[in-house]
DNA sequence: TTGAAAGCGCTAACAG
DNA sequence: CTGTTAGCGCTTTCAA
């Protein structure tokens, strides 16, 4: 009863303030209802003991039936719409084929698609899922996963998992319901995570910048808080002090947050410095869009005046202007990943822990070009 | 110094960290699966029998106890961790605050944000949401139905309901469990329905059109097997028989679903007539993207040659080149009252049907400009 | 104000 | 092969 998955609000963890928080409760209704049929029904209108019938609708003990009582049980069932109560088979199998996903925000362009991929493998497996966001507070984080485990989910897989000592999976480890991070990793715990290799992402964007001729690249990073952001601002410097490049740690700048203003904002900064660059890489593409912005302010362009690479490739960055060169991140294949791991982990609970990192594709379009003045 | 300039409150993590915490990493054997306690542990702890805990931990319920009982209760209940199973809850009182959205594709961009909507409403009064992907297919949907009334879901919201006839909700209104459309008004059944004003929408883009000085205009017009696709169509056709307009059939033609691909050729179809025409109205963002492209293929652009007008101001449509002119839609905010509504059904069962409509707005931007023939 | 007891609908020993 | 029985964890009469 005490159910409400997203929470945005003030950070409540007892279980008396979970109560508060749901006292506006509307009071049950009493839907008078052509009752749906229950196995009780179906034996009754059978002529059978409900055990018998319970053991013909499972195809795993279906072998124990005659298989002309299984055809006349499947038959009653079909005739009475007879749809078994899932809620009652959870509680007492102890296991709910339900799984919890944990996103930061579903309007984010980036988490559909790794939803759509968990739900599709999901779905084969005969599971469903309930989707949660956590607008990126750790403490809703927290509130939840306690919400979660009410609906007794049998698994958990998160995408807003907070970089370090994240409580929230750590009750979950405690619990020893299985979690599996993705689009994050927390290396903290032992728990699995799918993660797209941003660290090649990265090496790629400044090779192909290379290639072109550039050799002094800005970066706007995203917030270190973030595990995208620290690891792709590591792999850039890393790319940088390699090969004919030069590294110059003042033409990197961290944005306070993947968005549009935040990156307009922490370009802006290095623009200020007057500096030469001819190119830079954002750490995502929102960030690249505010990069877009700064420039157009201080009466630039791209790409003849600086070549940009985004990361994520969102939706239409490719008939932006100009179509932005980007890192395709294998979103929906990752959700799919997180979900068959989670399900073998739930098959087999003492499988060892693993990391999946999938590689991203430069997406080479026109936002990049080559460096004139080399 | 940079770095510090990107802080936010929160505290830095570099990979020193990381290592520094992994080296005190507890060994996985030591997750222990310590299972839930549940109500019957939590009177064993307080001494007291079950019901009186479950009273105590129900709000509604609360005063029939002493209230030091129930501090007591509540302190024992934070301190083991005690979250309550919402399965048996559900099972006993025969109702799961868990509510079913079913919507074609989550990764078409106009879900998510009637998701949220739905979620954030749903989430104050205690509910829960189960989501679904019908790829609309009638057979999927139908399907999903019966899931999640094997769910027990207390209500649904479907944004995916085929036009007309449509078995599934046929099945739920059967059964008495209260649907709620959305995206998607439906003639043959009494159900609440939370409904763009399409018609406005349209009308205003004529309007602007025509106040450019565009009085031939042309349609590429969703599929007639859509709500959206057909009511969007007839608004168009009316709207171009009013005032000094000049409406020609032949300067409409059909797409076959909602791609830019089926944009693309329908549009082609139509310049291929080469008729005299100056702007065009496209069912929504995803077919004027293929208008766009088509334009693009016979050499000529837009707005110069040609005005375009989108529907449904999806993420971006404003930087693509050109910035496209389209209705924005209060998805948001549509989620919103399908949830409301849907609540109060649940509430009030004898609650009568409605259907609410929210007016679209018209972004200007730079796909649409004056008539320079005119 | 609290306790006892009866299930919600289903599954899984254990018998026959 | 099929029936009996005992709950899963919780809510809710009905008593006391």
């Amino acid at each position: 009863m005490l159910f409400s998955l997203s929470c945005r609000s003030v950070p409540l963890h007892s279980y008396a303030d979970i109560h508060k928080a749901n006292r506006k409760m509307k009071s049950p209704s009493q839907r008078k209802a052509v009752k749906a049929p229950t196995i009780k029904d179906l034996a009754k209108h059978v002529g059978v003991h409900i055990s018998t019938v319970s053991r013909s609708l499972n195809p795993e003990t279906r072998n124990l039936i005659g298989s002309d009582m299984v055809k006349k049980v499947l038959a009653a069932a079909d005739e009475l719409g007879y749809v078994p109560n899932s809620m009652a088979s959870a509680l007492r199998k102890g296991q709910s084929r339900t799984i919890g996903i944990v996103i930061p925000d579903l309007m984010n362009p980036i988490f559909p698609p790794f939803i759509r991929g968990i739900q599709d493998t999901l779905e084969e497996a005969g599971y469903t899922a309930f989707i949660a966001n956590s607008d990126g507070n750790k403490d809703s984080e927290q509130l939840i996963v306690q919400k979660m485990k009410a609906r007794i989910v049998d698994g958990l897989i998160m995408a807003s998992a907070v970089f370090k000592n994240d409580p929230a999976i750590r009750e979950c480890t405690k619990k020893d319901i299985p979690v599996v991070l993705i689009n994050r990793d927390i290396e903290d715990e032992n728990i699995s995570a799918v993660v797209n290799d941003d660290r090649h992402g990265i090496f790629e964007a400044v090779k192909h910048l290379a290639e072109l001729g550039h050799t002094r690249i800005a970066h706007v990073a995203g917030p270190q808080t973030t595990y995208t952001g620290l690891v792709r601002y590591r792999a850039f410097v890393e790319a940088m002090q390699t090969g004919d490049l030069i590294f110059d740690e003042y033409l990197i700048n961290f944005a306070h947050g993947y968005s549009v203003q935040a990156g307009e904002k922490a370009f802006s900064q290095i623009l200020d410095q007057k500096m030469d660059f001819s190119a830079v890489i954002a750490a995502n593409d929102q960030l690249a869009l505010g990069v877009l912005d700064s420039l157009a302010k201080a009466g630039k362009r791209c790409p003849k005046d600086l070549s940009l690479v985004g990361f994520n490739d969102m939706p239409l960055v490719d008939r932006i202007n100009p179509p932005l060169t980007t890192l395709r991140i294998q979103h929906y294949e990752m959700g799919a990943q997180a979900a068959r791991i989670l399900l073998e982990e739930l098959d087999n609970p003492k499988l060892p822990t693993r990391t999946m990192m999938l590689k991203p594709k430069l997406m080479v379009r026109k936002s990049t070009t080559k460096n004139k003045d080399h």
